[in-house]
Formats: C-alpha cells, structure tokens, sequence
RNA sequence: GGCCGAGUAGCUCAGUUGGUUAGAGCGGCGGAAUCAUAAUCCGUAGGUCGGCGGUUCAAGUCCGUCCUCGGCUACCA
C-alpha cells in the first residue's frame, strides 16, 4: 500500500425519475478532471458517483411503466453508466442505493442515530395535494376560487397526518453555523455559504426522515412499515461507498471525510445542513467541502422539458466532440455561476482556443521538427533568456493551476494554462524557426526543442480536461511519463527520440457566417 | 415582504486593504510574417465604471439613497 495522501470526491447520486441531462454530465464532469488532475498530482483518488433509486416517485413511474421497480432502476441506471462512458468519466465506483451494501449501511446510520437519541416517533402532519402527490408549507398556499386554500397549483389540498420518524436537526443550529464559521470554504461559492448561514440562522425544524405511505425504500429496522424517507437514505451513499458501517476498514480510514462533495446549487441546503447534521449525530466527521454549480441555459432560455430544449449529452458529444465539450463546459463559464450554451460562443471559444492557439502551436512546432530534423527531438543548444523565459513560465503553472484546482476554479485554471500558451506563440514568433533555418540550424534546433517542451508540459496539465486529444498529442511526441512529476526538468524530451507524423488534435470548426464570425 | 449578490469597452468578464493616462479575451479595424489547422505576431478600441448625493487631498474601489437583474426564504428529488 502506498502513503500517497487520498482525496475522495462525489458527484450527487442521480435521481432515476429522470434521464440524463446536460446537468448530471455536468456535475460529473467537474468531478472527473478534479479526480484525473489530483491522480496526475500523486494523490490516491476515489472519485465515487452513482444512482438514488428510492422513493414514491420511482415506485410510480415504474408501475405506469408496467415494470417492478427494480427493473425500472436497472434501465435507468444503466443510462447514468452510459454516460460515464459516453463522458470518459473515470470513477472507481459506480453506486446504487438499491444495493444490500447500502441497505445495511442506512440502517446501521439509523440505529446510530436511534442510539444517541436523535431520532424519535411523531406524526407528520401538512397540507397535501392528491393531484400534484406533494406536501405543501402553511405558506405556500393560496386562496382558491371559493375562499378555500389551494396548492400554489391550484389544486385542492387536505390536512393529512401520518406516523413518521424525526431527526432532531434543530438540535444543530449552534453546530452547524459553528461548523460555517470555522471549517474554511465548507461551501463554495461563498454567496452560497450566506445563503446556508441565513437558512440555519432562521431556525431549523425538525426533519421527517420515514414514511408509511409507500414502500419503494429501506426499511425502518424493527419497525415494520416504515421506510426511510429520502435524504437519510440518498446522502449516506457517500459512507457506504468507502465501506461503512465497517469505520476501520482501509477505505474508510483512508477516503473519510470526504474532500469534496460536488452538488448542483438545488440540492445545496441536503448537503451543508442536513448532511453534516446527520453526521455530527452520528460522531462522524464532517465532509472538507460541499462546492454548489450552477445551471446552463441553453441559447440564453432556462432549459425545461415543456420548453422541449433540454440538453442531451449524447447528442451533443456525437455532433461536437468529446474533448471540445469537456473543455467548453469548464473554461467557458467561472465554476459555480450559471452560464449559457450557445453553439456560436461554443464554435467560436473552440477554434480560438483549442484549433488556433494550442492545437496550432502542437502542429507548428512539430511539424517544423519533423520536416527539418529527420523526425527526431532536436539536440537544444545552451538555452538564451527567452528560452529560459518561456520554459520558466511553463513550469510555473503547476503550483497555480493547483490553487485554482484545489477552489474547484476550473476556468481560472484553464486561463492560467491559456495565457502561457499565448507566451509560446509569442516565443516561436519571436524567435521564428523558419528564418533560423537558413541562418543558424543549430539555434532552430534549440528553438524548436524548447518550443516542444512546452508543448509537452501543457499537454500534460490539460489531460484532466481533454484526456483523450492530450493522450494524442504526447503519443505524437512519444512522451513517456505523463504525472505531474514529470513536469520541468524531471521529463525533458530526448534529444533524438522519434516523433510520429504531427496531425492536428483540434480541427477547426466551421462557423457559420454571421456578426462576429471567426 | 425579509436576507444576500450583481449592474465596468459591441459581447463575456478581471479589477487586492480607495491613489499615476480603468484592464483581458473574443469580435472589429490597420500592419507584419509565412513554420502551421487562412492558424500566428504587432498595433488600435477613447467606455459619464447603473442613476443621484456624500466622505476624502484622492473613489469603479468607502457611506446613503434610488433603479434594474438574479439568488435564498425547508421535507418533489
């Protein structure tokens, strides 16, 4: 076994009511170049995503489709698998809540919490709509028609009681804003650290976590009836993954608590409040960081199923390319805000960054050593200031690229690598080979050679992003070593080594004519 | 309604603790170069930094107020 530091991170696990969308690739995308660059970067990752298939909505679903709903999750699920592979995504695990390791590791949380006392038996009683299937807050209502209240549908609503267990979550308060004032970036963005702040410091009621009602879920333990509702059984999949409730199991010891848990901004609040509270109940520690991104909009319209302009992964790897979409998503938009995709913006950010500036620096300087040094890493000459400039500049970019890698900054990160890309076609400008080739062979060989290397190092720290054009581009330069180790000196090219027949990586996209075309 | 955040060049945005002529990328315009995926490099953009008022020797950067936009305000996940 190694000594190598862990790094264990999450993706949500994905509700099987629905099929993949932009959103989920989304998320799991941010995990996955997170979990490549900290592997790249020494660290022994588990990078853990998966399915939540309980609930009443689930066991519905399944009976209109005329399955059991077990059968229902394993297509559905099986769809969440596909775009793992459709994605590249690189997770060592792939998690199911319908799965016995989970049922057992629930229930051992439960009895934890029965335990110290923080579960007890009451009624939950609401307001509910049998038309929308959904309890509804005193607030939310409003006055119908007749004077009586409805749903914010408009539906009628009915007070119904039912016996349920409760988590004493507002046994937590003081915990938890203690817990956001002094575990730093415990949730990122920081806007969305107020927002949790200010829903705890309104006062937080206790949390029904079973019902009776339906039976699609886990079993209460000793109580017949009763299934565990929702969170307590959705959230838990991140202990059951590493080996709970075995707490002295290898994987736990190495990968607990969590790094970071990625969420999309809807599911925030059942991860900085509920998550952490369940845990401090159960004398568990508590995740390093819980990080909230935002929503894409698709040609500036917020993407709904009833607008019809949802966003299919699948379809847009098979028109846009994989590596290009990894890249667009992340380098477009600062992680965490929302942003748009629009196929202009798309076109125009991939032919500028990937097919001019660093696919064309790739092709350039290969193609110049391929023609004029019989195929071979040219032997460098002693190294000039500019050379030593540039390659400084590149070997820089790790420590900075990790700061921003380790604030899940990803478009900061790519900008970074982007501007010493831009260095390198001022370098190769500068000291233009192709005039050098007449007057001082051996200097463009030193040029060349340095230009090279910093193609080499940037293919190197971009893998995570574009794992599969990277992989090209340093098969091309027949590099060997490609961990981050291998930066700098530690993996200079060879001086003689054969390079194949440079081909570009990022082959331009047509643009549409119109404003702004490139 | 309450709380929080945002409003900077055509577009997308940076702008530390207030201090020389407010920056970048993309687009546009002019020039150079020709190794390369017609890619690259150099130069250029005169924007009342949302409005008004104030503090200060000095404000995009602090205070007040107004306008606009967005987020949160619990049990569908």
């Amino acid at each position: 076994m190694t000594d190598r530091p862990s790094y264990y991170i999450t993706t949500p696990i994905y509700y099987v009511n629905d099929v993949p969308h932009i959103g989920h690739a989304y998320t799991t995308l941010a995990c996955d170049v997170l979990a490549r660059f900290k592997r790249l970067d020494g660290f022994d990752v588990m990078f853990l995503t998966g399915t939540d298939e309980h609930g009443q909505k689930v066991e519905k679903s399944a009976e209109k489709a005329g399955v059991d709903p077990q059968a229902f999750c394993d297509r559905v699920s099986e769809r969440f698998r596909d775009l793992a592979k459709a994605m590249n995504f690189s997770n060592d695990q792939f998690i199911r809540t319908t799965e016995d390791r989970h049922k057992k590791a629930v229930q051992h949380l439960w009895k934890e919490l029965v335990a110290k006392g923080y579960i007890y038996e009451d009624k939950y009683a609401g307001w509910y709509s049998v038309r929308d299937e959904a309890f509804y807050g005193e607030a939310e209502l409003i006055d119908g028609p007749d004077g009586a209240k409805v749903a914010p549908t408009g539906a009628p609503v009915e007070w119904v009681e039912e016996p349920s267990f409760f988590f004493k979550l507002s046994a937590f308060e003081d915990k938890l804003l203690e817990l956001y004032d002094t575990q730093e970036d415990f949730v990122l963005p920081k806007s969305r650290l107020n927002e949790v702040r200010s829903f705890v410091k309104g006062g937080l009621e206790d949390l029904s976590i079973s019902r009776t009602t339906f039976s699609w879920g886990v079993p209460v333990p000793d109580v017949p009836g009763h299934i565990m509702y929702v969170w307590i059984d959705a959230l838990t999949n991140y202990l059951t993954a590493i080996g709970y409730p075995d707490t002295d199991s290898e994987t736990y010891e190495k990968y607990w608590p969590a790094n970071v848990h990625m969420v999309g901004k809807d599911i925030l609040r059942f991860h900085a409040v509920y998550w952490p509270a369940f845990l401090m109940a159960a004398d568990l520690p508590v995740p390093q960081r819980v990080f909230a991104h935002g929503w894409w909009t698709n040609e500036g319209q917020k993407i709904s199923k009833s607008l019809g302009n949802v966003i299919d992964p699948f379809a847009l790897i098979e028109s846009h390319g994989l590596d290009p979409v990894r890249f667009f998503l992340l380098r477009e938009v600062p992680f965490g805000n929302d942003g748009d995709f629009s196929e202009r913006a798309f076109l125009i950010r991939c032919n500028a960054d990937l097919s001019n500036n660093f696919g064309n620096l790739a092709q350039r300087s290969l193609s110049m050593i391929f023609k004029n040094c019989d195929g071979t890493v040219p032997t460098p000459g002693a190294f000039s200031d500019a050379d030593k400039a540039i390659l400084a500049a590149v070997e820089g970019l790790l420590p900075v690229v990790r700061g921003h890698m380790d604030r899940q900054a990803f478009n900061l990160a790519l900008d970074a690598i982007w501007g010493v890309v831009g260095e390198a076609n001022v370098y190769i400008a500068n000291e233009a080979p192709w005039t050098l080739k007449k007057t001082d062979p051996e200097r463009m060989g030193t040029v060349l050679y340095v230009t090279a290397e910093c193609v080499r190092q940037l293919a190197i720290l971009i893998q995570p992003f574009m794992p599969m054009a990277m992989e090209k581009m340093l098969d091309q330069m027949a590099v060997e070593g490609r961990g981050f180790d291998t930066l700098g000196e530690a993996g200079r090219l060879k001086p003689g080594a054969a390079i194949a027949q440079p081909q570009g990586v990022f082959p331009r996209f047509e643009v549409p004519a119109g404003e702004g075309a490139a």
